[in-house]
RNA sequence: GGCGAAGUAGCUCAGUUGGUUAGAGCAUGCGGCUCAUAUCCGCAGAGUCCGGGGUUCAAGUCCCUGCUUCGCUACCA
C-alpha cells in the first residue's frame, strides 16, 4: 500500500512582514514533512499565502499600489523566507492564482447548487470609516475603536452558508475521531464552542464595498469573503476535482495552524467540505504562541527575534532546533536569547557538537582517520546498536503523538548514553595498551555508528547538520537526501578502510557575559494593556456628567444587570449596569456617579439603556465612581 | 458568568490505569577524567507536588472547595 501524506501550513495574510509566529508554522510543518518522508511516506508539503480582503486594499491605499502589487510585493516576502528557513515545499500557492480562483468558484457553485447557501438582509452597526460591521462588543464605548465614530446602522443583503445544518454532523466526526483535532485541549474548545448554537456565515461582500475578491459564480454583484476564499486553497493546491494528486493526498491531508484560527478550520472547513460533498481532511495540529520579548534589552545581550535576524545569527539549524525541542506542541513558550544560547551551548555545542567532534578526534589520533571497524565478537561488550534502536523507536513513537520536542530528547539521551559509554571505556586507556587495539577500534566504530544513527534522526530538525555528520562518517548521501528509518537502522554501515578527516566544529560554542547588563527595571505592563493613545479632541467627544441614582432594581434573568433610573438634572435616564455583583440596588440608590451621557443607547437583556455610568474594576469586584464634594447632577465631568 | 487548560526543585518541564525514599534537563556546588568545542562523567541540593477539606490501607495522580494565570465564550454599558 501507497504511503501518502499532504501537509500544510496557513497561508499567510500578507498585510504584514513575516514573523516568529509564521517562521515556526513553516518550520513544524516542513519538519513534520521531513519526519514523514524518513518514516517513508511520499509527502506533499504546501505553504502559500492569502491575499483578498480589505486589510490588502487598505494597506495597498497606505503605499499608493494595487492590491495585486502589494500582494506581490508582500507575498515575495514570505516565499523567500522560506529558503532561509531551509523549508522544502511542493507548492507556494497565493489565492490570487488563476487556478485557486476557479476551483473557489467551484466549490461556490456546488454548495449553492445543493442548497447550502441562501440570501439574506440583515440589519448591522456600519463603520463608514472602516468599511465593516460591528458586533456590539467590538466597539469601544459604543464607538468605533479605530475611528472613535458612533456607527450606524444599515442594511445589507448577502450570501450565507447554512453552517447549522451540519453542526450535529460536525460533533458527531470529531468525537468519533479523536485524533481529528490535535492535541486534546484544542478538540475539547471546538466541542465546548460547538455546544452553542452554530450561526450561519456570511461568505460575501458586495461589490460597492470590497471588489478585491472572488466573485461569486452566481451573483456579479457579490465576492466571496474571507475563509471561504482562504481554505478551499488547501484543496485547490492538489488540482482538484481531476488531478490525480488530489486522490492521492488528499484524504492524508494534515493540517498546522495556530490557535488562533482553530475556529475556521476545525469547524467552517470541514463543513465546507462536508456540504460540498467531499472527504473531511485527516486532521488538524494546533500550536501555541511564540512570545517574543517586546522590551528593548541591552546590546549586550541583544534583542533579536526577528526570524531572518535569528537565522542569521544562530544558523538555521540551530533555530529550528530551539523552536522544535522548546516548545511543548500546543501551548506557548517563550522566545529569548538567552533560552536559544543555552540550547545552542548546551545540547547542540557540548552535548552533540562536541561529541562528534571526539570520536572523530580520536579516530584520527589513534588510527590516522583510517576506519577500522568492529570485531564481532566484541559485540557482546561493546554494542550500541540496542541504545539506537530504542532512540529510533522513542522518536518514532513521539512524532507519532505530536510531542515534537520528546522527539528530541529521545536523540538527545542516545547522545548522552554515548558520551557516558566514552567515559565509562576510556578509549584513551585502551590506546595505551596494545593488546586492546581492537577493543578501541570497535569502541570507536560503535561510537560513529551511533553518530551515524543520530544524523538520520536530526535530519528533519536539522537538515543541514544531519548531512554535515553522515558525509563526515564518509557516507554518501542520497540524491534527495533523504535516509528513511529503515535504512538508518540496519547497524555497521560505515564501510571500513576509509579514511575520514577531522572533524570540523559543528556548532562553536556562543559567549555569554557574564555579567548581564543591568536588566532594566522591571516596568509592571498594564494589564489590561493600555489602549491606544488618543487626542484631547477625541476624548472631549466623550461627554461626562454628574448623575445621581435614584432609584435601581434588578433585571430578572440576568446575574449581574441593574436597572437604574438616573437624574442627570435635565432630564431622568435608564440605565443597564453590570454591577449586580458587587451592589444590591439598595447600595447604589441616592449615590451621585460619573456617567457617560452621549452614548449611543442600547438594549441589554430587552432594556433600553441611555449611557453608562463608570466603575474600576478590581479583579472581579467593580466600585462606583463618585466624588469628593457634592455636584449636581448634569454637572459636567472634565 | 459559563466552558476549558495550566499551577510539581532557582528556570523549563516529565510524572502513564492512585502503590515503595516525587523525576529529567539547564543553572549552582563539590569530585573525577583528559579523547574532545574550558567540553565529558559522577555526586550533592531538605520541592508544604497552589491552598483547604474528603475518599482510600495508600493521592501530585480520584472527589469537593477556594486562589492565581491563560484561552474560548457570554447579559463584559
Amino acid at each position: 500500500m501507497d504511503k501518502n501524506y499532504y501537509i500544510t501550513t496557513p497561508i499567510y495574510y500578507p498585510s504584514a512582514n513575516p514573523h516568529m509566529g509564521h517562521a515556526y508554522s513553516s518550520i513544524i510543518a516542513d519538519f513534520f514533512a521531513r519526519f514523514k518522508k524518513i518514516d517513508g511516506y511520499d509527502v506533499h508539503f504546501l505553504t502559500g499565502t492569502d491575499e483578498h480582503g480589505d486589510k490588502i486594499v487598505q494597506a495597498a491605499e497606505k503605499e499608493d499600489t494595487t492590491p495585486k502589487a502589494y500582494a506581490d510585493k508582500i507575498s515575495q516576502l514570505f516565499q523567500d523566507l522560506l529558503p532561509l528557513l531551509n523549508v522544502k515545499n511542493n507548492r507556494f500557492i497565493r489565492t490570487t492564482d488563476p487556478d485557486h480562483i476557479a476551483v473557489v468558484k467551484a466549490m461556490l457553485s456546488k454548495i449553492y447548487d445543493s442548497g447550502d447557501i441562501y440570501f439574506s438582509s440583515y440589519e448591522g452597526l456600519y463603520c463608514f470609516g472602516c468599511e465593516r460591521f460591528y458586533q456590539e462588543r467590538e466597539l469601544v464605548d459604543g464607538l468605533c475603536p479605530d475611528h472613535g465614530k458612533a456607527p450606524e446602522t444599515i442594511k445589507e443583503s448577502n450570501y450565507f452558508f447554512k453552517m447549522s445544518k451540519y453542526q450535529e454532523w460536525l460533533v458527531d466526526h470529531i468525537t468519533s475521531n479523536p485524533d481529528f483535532i490535535q492535541p486534546e485541549q484544542y478538540r475539547k474548545e471546538l466541542l465546548s464552542f460547538l455546544k452553542e448554537p452554530l450561526e450561519d456565515l456570511c461568505i460575501s461582500r458586495p461589490k460597492t464595498r470590497l471588489t478585491w475578491g472572488i466573485t461569486l459564480p452566481f451573483d456579479e454583484d457579490y465576492v466571496t469573503y474571507v475563509w471561504f476564499d482562504a481554505l478551499v486553497n488547501y484543496i485547490s493546491a492538489l488540482g482538484y476535482p481531476d488531478d490525480d494528486r488530489f486522490k492521492t493526498f488528499w484524504p492524508t491531508a494534515r493540517h498546522f495552524v495556530a490557535k488562533d484560527i482553530i475556529k475556521p478550520h476545525g469547524i467552517y472547513w470541514p463543513i465546507m467540505l462536508k456540504a460540498a460533498g467531499l472527504p473531511i481532511y485527516n486532521g488538524l495540529n494546533v500550536h501555541g504562541f511564540w512570545n517574543v520579548q517586546g522590551s528593548k534589552m541591552s546590546k549586550s545581550i541583544g534583542n533579536v527575534t526577528d526570524p531572518v535576524e535569528v537565522t542569521g545569527e544562530y544558523g538555521v539549524d540551530a533555530f529550528r532546533y530551539f523552536l522544535m525541542r522548546e516548545m511543548v506542541f500546543g501551548l506557548d513558550a517563550n522566545f529569548t536569547e538567552d533560552a536559544i544560547v543555552a540550547r545552542i551551548n548546551s545540547d547542540l555545542a557540548n552535548d552533540l557538537g562536541n561529541l562528534f567532534s571526539r570520536v572523530l578526534s580520536m579516530n584520527h589520533r589513534y588510527f590516522k582517520g583510517n576506519v577500522q571497524g568492529a570485531d564481532p565478537a566484541l559485540d557482546d561488550q561493546y554494542s550500541l546498536e540496542k541504545d539506537a534502536a530504542k532512540a529510533i523507536d522513542a522518536f518514532s513513537e513521539a512524532m507519532g503523538l505530536c510531542r515534537f520536542h520528546q522527539g528530541m530528547t529521545a536523540v538527545w539521551e542516545f547522545i548522552s548514553t554515548m558520551n557516558k559509554y566514552i567515559d565509562t571505556n576510556e578509549p584513551w586507556a585502551l590506546a595505551k595498551d596494545e593488546s586492546k587495539t581492537s577493543h578501541l577500534a570497535a569502541v570507536l566504530y560503535q561510537l560513529m555508528e551511533g553518530l551515524r544513527t543520530v544524523a538520520g534522526l536530526i535530519s528533519p530538525v536539522m537538515p543541514d547538520t544531519g548531512l554535515k555528520i553522515t558525509r563526515a562518517l564518509g557516507l554518501s548521501v542520497p540524491e534527495d537526501g533523504i535516509f528513511t528509518l529503515d535504512t538508518i537502522r540496519p547497524w555497521g554501515q560505515i564501510p571500513t578502510g576509509i579514511t575520514l578527516d577531522k572533524p570540523a566544529i559543528l556548532f562553536p560554542r556562543i559567549d555569554v557575559k557574564k555579567e548581564k547588563a543591568v536588566q532594566a527595571p522591571k516596568t509592571k505592563p498594564f494589564k489590561p494593556a493600555l489602549k491606544e493613545e488618543i487626542t484631547i479632541d477625541e476624548f472631549a467627544k466623550i461627554d461626562l456628567r454628574a448623575g445621581t441614582v435614584i432609584s435601581a432594581e434588578k433585571i430578572e434573568k440576568s446575574n449581574k444587570l441593574l436597572k437604574l433610573q438616573v437624574d442627570l438634572g435635565a432630564e431622568t435616564r435608564q440605565i443597564v449596569a453590570g454591577i449586580g455583583k458587587s451592589y444590591t440596588p439598595d447600595q447604589v440608590v441616592g449615590k451621585t456617579v460619573i456617567v457617560v451621557a452621549n452614548l449611543k443607547e442600547a438594549k441589554l437583556m430587552g432594556e433600553v439603556s441611555q449611557g453608562m455610568i463608570l466603575a474600576a474594576s478590581r479583579k472581579k469586584d467593580l466600585i462606583l465612581s463618585g466624588f469628593n464634594g457634592e455636584p449636581l447632577p448634569g454637572n459636567p465631568v472634565k
